[in-house]
DNA sequence: TATTGTTATACTCTATAACTATA
DNA sequence: TATAGTTATAGAGTATAACAATA
């Protein structure tokens, strides 16, 4: 959706963040195909391999829920990217460990999304660039910090069949 | 779905677009709900009063699919805001008349709408929101105007019942 | 034949609920 | 009792197909 403001009016902030990401949305998801990978399984083989990290843990981490999670941990099971480990501490968590080749992929997909990263910003002024990261990390850290309530899509429970 | 990147990497240009634009979306869809709007409604509300447009041609400034806009517009007149006109010059076009009310909403709507994005970019350095604003249009214009081709979600044509 | 608007429906995504096994 | 992970499925959103009226 786009143009939520005519002649005359504040600028159409809206438009500007919803266009941007979702064209590097669009570019990311498909410069990572390339190499059998979506956002999300890049994102999990990163941070499980930063530390040995239970399914909630990553989870988190990537804003996902554990049933998202365990969708994605399926696929990169299937891809040979990664594995479910029983955790030594607790028996109900799995540690999700990463492959061999899982690290050598996660080492790929890093630097294709530093890529589409980086050419995004190479395409402003450098002075721009500094700026617009300097900006947008405000407005993450402090005004736009937390999303607003859902005013009436409240998710109804499901019936019981 | 957040971090990209880790230490060493290009800035997450991915998260702070996704994050702002999502955070910036759920603001937008909470203050226009008080006057019982949403987005798309307030869209359509602004392109119709500027001059007689048709259906389809709403649907293609506003980015929405012919039958999304079908809703949108039941919508709108179910709320007293909008009417379908015959068109003049063509029998199977619909004109989308806003009404004295929807012209009234329209206005509180664009009142809102300003308002959120000047609070956001009020909460920014004037010089950094400048820079902001003019960093932003250039992706939008240039590199980042167009999506990449979806990589492997294409939609399967529907089964014959 | 192509297009506007409509209805109906199928697809994708994601969250909810219910469950098992542990804690 | 609460939590980790799993399965199954409901709900929301949206695109596709087919259709009627008209171009």
């Amino acid at each position: 959706m786009t143009a939520m403001a005519p002649a005359r009016s504040a600028p159409d902030l809206s438009y500007l963040l919803d266009h941007t990401s979702h064209v590097l949305r669009t570019r990311m998801a498909a410069a990572l195909a390339e190499i059998g990978l979506t956002a999300r399984m890049h994102c999990v083989l990163v941070h499980a391999l930063e530390e040995e990290r239970t399914q909630i843990q990553l989870a988190e981490l990537g804003d996902m829920d554990k049933t998202t999670m365990v969708v994605t941990v399926d696929a990169l099971e299937k891809a040979g990217l990664a594995e479910r480990r029983p955790s030594s501490t607790d028996r109900r968590a799995r540690i999700i460990a990463i492959t061999e080749k899982g690290a050598e992929v996660a080492k790929q997909s890093q630097a294709i999304v530093d890529g589409v990263h980086q050419a995004a910003l190479d395409a402003l002024p450098k002075d721009e660039a500094e700026v617009l990261l300097r900006a947008m990390n405000r407005l993450v850290t402090e005004h736009l910090a937390t999303p607003a309530e859902a005013p009436q899509g409240v998710r109804r429970a499901r019936q019981k069949s």
